[in-house]
DNA sequence: ATAATACTTGAATGTTTGTTCAAATATGAA
DNA sequence: TTCATATTTGAACAAACATTCAAGTATTAT
């Protein structure tokens, strides 16, 4: 396993931070912290349209960051595997080593 | 130590994973991934402008993940502390992780 | 069939952001 | 002082982005 990085490697870790970076996905991240929501159920939670909802969670999808499962007429989400916790816990834990 | 998560918190977090979420500012932090440099040596390794470095250094400096050691006239960048290098390890680790 | 529900998608819009260029600051040399 | 070097800063501009609204798809019920 070499340690070098490719050009590829730093486009592609950097639209995975950029996915990070922003406050609506963070939200949703941690709502579905402890098991799956479905859309209608996030966008109450976050108090926000089920539109931005939606469009917010296809960035995710697109990013391997969550995953869906079709019930009928709804869609469950759900956090893609525990990296994605990790990433989050640590990045809590940067912010919350500064004054 | 509390695990809940805070409005700040996840403005904050949301802020941290923005500054890394860019494939400049993710050069520059692993061309001082072995020691100081200054402004000009950063900007000859990465082919870029010597004005373009300095914006990205001070969104990493005002996001306290490199520090700067004035010497002359010359001003030396480094990585704040160890966190850095383990958010970078951690994303490059998700995205190699993914076919 | 039609209607209702759950969600997605596309277009429009205002905001944010990265880069470039030019001007400004700071330090040291002549 | 004046000049050169090293870096920062501000303005300008285009590209990327988040949100909203309206229209579209999919599924189930009547």
């Amino acid at each position: 396993m070499s340690k070098e990085v490719t050009v590829e490697n730093i486009t592609d870790v950097a639209e995975l931070f950029k996915v990070f970076g922003d406050s609506t996905r963070i939200r949703i991240l941690l709502a579905l912290k402890n098991g799956e929501l479905c859309v209608m159920d996030i966008s109450e939670k976050l108090e926000m349209s089920i539109s931005g909802v939606s469009h917010q969670l296809a960035i995710l999808r697109r990013a391997d960051l969550v995953r869906n499962r079709k019930e009928g007429k709804t869609v469950y989400y759900s956090i893609a595997d525990d990296h994605v916790h990790t990433m989050l816990a640590q990045g809590l834990e940067h912010i919350k080593e500064e004054k």
